[in-house]
DNA sequence: ATAATATGCAAGCATGTACTTGCTTTCAAT
DNA sequence: ATTGAAAGCAAGTACATGCTTGCATATTAT
């Protein structure tokens, strides 16, 4: 791997700081983890508050699934919530460690606080606005857009969060099974 | 008030690890919130663990909301449902600071980390069952019961974390709204 | 080859924090 | 009134942790 030094620390930071909280993840341990001598972390990054900056900066932006999904509806609402449903789980996927350590430190750092409240905000948004186009086109039912919204996005977050150490089930159910029995059940009860 | 020193010191520190994590909240500030002398709280639980550890023995037990269930239910659909919502969102709020805290710290105390996924758990559970036999009176759509009880656990959770500091919404909804829109869209759904 | 830059190493400092000890004060039960 | 338990107060210990410094070594650019 060509991973450069700041990235090696700023990984490890992440991994440590979402394992032991902010104060538990030692300047010492990040170090070892990231293969690197102690002093380097704070030659780069001046303290240690810094690193956990950097990796904000690095991580903690909203991607905007505004244009994907531009470039993908078809308006056809089976095949268009099934592909936001994977555009958005891939999202939360890619970004899930940054928003684990977010649940634990976000009281610390304003900005993980904004990007926590972005990322279900956001889909809200974009869904609503779906909707509404939707129903103008009758092609569903004439139901409250932000009613549905609210509700598809509390089934994509809870799915989210049942992969994860914080709500976990028995029985792991995989991103296929979720899309043709949960969301098909919502789709079910658009027409 | 009549609250005990001990009991006074368990709010305090549940509170205070809550908003600055484990190794955050130090006993000196656990001390001062609860107005008692740092001594007096290593009298009382030996060493800072030991709050934490009672806190957890006086609420981290997940309560019986089959009982309740069992008592109130009616076997009308949108009845049992409504009920449903409001015992657990009731029961969420009661243990919500706990909660959050357990968001945080469930890393270090395998008893919150049991108690955090029993919450939702045991709630899928009631519902599944519950759907199986509405579907065997052929009072719901003959449709998949783990998969709507799921779904319906998902909205409930996604409304309670909408209600705190992780994922608050611009447009704050009531219980009521919530039940009249969100949960009679689900109603709707299944007949 | 030389200079410059990045990293490692060893040692140490300052500070905060969990926890202890010995003694005094408060206060309720007998 | 006397006693005993619970709580306060003051001082201190041991240790972990963030961060610094001075110097040696490696790596890269010119």
């Amino acid at each position: 791997m060509h991973t450069s030094t700041e990235d090696k620390i700023i990984e490890a930071a992440i991994e440590l700081v979402y394992e032991k909280g902010y104060k538990g993840a030692t300047t010492r341990a990040i170090a070892q983890k990231a293969n690197v001598n102690e002093v380097t972390i704070f030659r780069h990054f001046g303290n240690k508050k810094g690193i956990v900056e950097a990796a904000i900066q690095k991580y903690a932006f909203v991607d905007l699934l505004e244009d994907t999904f531009a470039e993908k509806v078809v308006w056809d609402i089976e095949k268009d919530l099934k592909m936001l449903v994977k555009e958005y789980q891939t999202l939360l996927d890619q970004k899930k460690t940054l928003i684990l350590l977010a649940l634990r430190e976000s009281n610390e750092f304003a900005e993980l606080n904004d990007m926590l409240k972005k990322v279900p905000q956001s889909y809200i948004e974009i869904i609503t606005h779906y909707f509404e186009q939707m129903i103008e086109r009758e092609k569903i039912k004439k139901l409250d857009p932000y009613t549905l919204a609210t509700n598809f996005a509390f089934i994509n977050f809870g799915y989210f969060l049942s992969k994860t150490r914080i709500m976990s089930e028995t029985e792991e159910l995989s991103i296929e099974e979720f899309i043709d029995k949960n969301i098909a059940f919502f789709i079910q009860a658009l027409q």
